[in-house]
DNA sequence: ATTGGTATACTATACAGTGAGTATACACCA
DNA sequence: TGGTGTATACTCACTGTATAGTATACCAAT
């Protein structure tokens, strides 16, 4: 075994996440990470370098696994491309009635860290982001839709919107209108091939 | 005179107003505050009970401005209610090309407090949220929408997407982009009284 | 016997909020 | 007119606690 015990630096991945997600970024400390841990700070500062290094982890560690559960829920709907895009949405929703949701780990960190746009978590945050639209940008090519770039980027701004709003208001009937807009520009860019792309302007 | 300089209360609101929209709540101390104002700690908590007190005053004070910025922009452009609803995409676009823009400072303000879903700034920015979407619904349900509610969120969700998705990106395409998309549903909205409202389903 | 991992105990600073007091100004009464 | 009481608006110096990060040392296993 190269770690001792089958933990440590992951519990404090753990605890990160639990935490920060939970609470903010800010209004968390190191120290209470390492109590949540059930190891001391300087263990802690032995396997991160600093807080920002642990944000930094904290929010790599939400990168993949959040990728796949979307890349799931879009995978396992039935029905075309506005369905399954709709689909990420009903099951966002589902997801944000859980009491513990507090949106999207990535832009209320991002929101809270405004004030530093060269934090390291910063760029891992928005890495995220682009591989998800990345991603959208992928499946609606496949289809046979009529601007896959500007598709995905409306599909990631109700998304990104979605979170927020549910945030504010505490209500996941946003995330399924947020849906029902998804199955519309999806619906408008499978069917306007018959139509020119711009309009008159 | 009630007041006997022209300022105090204004100059430590400014203050507040600067700092928290430019570093965040929790990156910025009362004394931070206090000093920017020119007075002293204890002054600023003779205007304020405290620095949540202080919080929901410095959001309280951008509610209506803020609405009457995007009321502005909608009533001066030109053109149907698509080009009206866009017009303001684009008017943001353009305010967050400013090096000092930070997104929307009720949308920083829930994601850093989503951890006190009672704090009263809370309710100033719900509240702020709901103005600016009900004021839709009034102007879709005077032009001839199709679901001038469901219209009025699709917008509430592209425009906090935007600011979201900006905050990441620092790049302000994004909010075109929503713009773009914007006057799409509404177009769509415009459009389809022929059709019957609900899809097949 | 040296390395990897952990702990106790510490430093220095920053934080929200307070105790006690001062200067000014106005209101009411003699 | 002068004196007294009271509210407003403000300051200096402070308290207790929490914060990020560290110095030093211990211990187990290679």
């Amino acid at each position: 075994m190269s770690t001792p015990s089958p933990s440590a630096k992951n519990r404090i991945l753990d605890a990160a996440n639990r935490l920060f997600y939970g609470e903010g970024i800010r209004a968390v400390s190191v120290d209470a990470i390492a109590t949540r841990a059930g190891l001391t700070k300087k263990t802690l500062y032995y396997h991160f370098k600093s807080k920002d290094d642990l944000i930094e982890a904290y929010l790599a560690s939400r990168d993949q696994p959040n990728l796949a559960l979307f890349r799931k829920w879009f995978d396992e709907a039935e029905g075309d491309l506005a369905d399954k895009a709709e689909a990420i949405f009903v099951n966002l929703a589902q997801s944000a009635r859980h009491p513990k949701w507090k949106g999207c780990g990535f832009l209320r960190t991002a929101a809270e860290l405004a004030n530093m746009p060269g934090h390291p978590a910063m760029k891992v945050g928005a890495d995220h982001k682009k591989k998800f639209e990345a991603w959208l940008c992928e499946v609606f090519g496949e289809g046979r839709t009529a601007d896959p770039d500007e598709l995905a980027r409306h599909i990631v701004l109700l998304m990104d919107g979605a979170f927020s709003t549910v945030l504010v208001h505490h209500d996941p009937a946003y995330i399924e209108s947020a849906g029902r807009a998804a199955r519309e520009v999806v619906t408008n860019a499978l069917c306007t091939p018959p139509k020119s792309k711009a309009p008159l302007r």
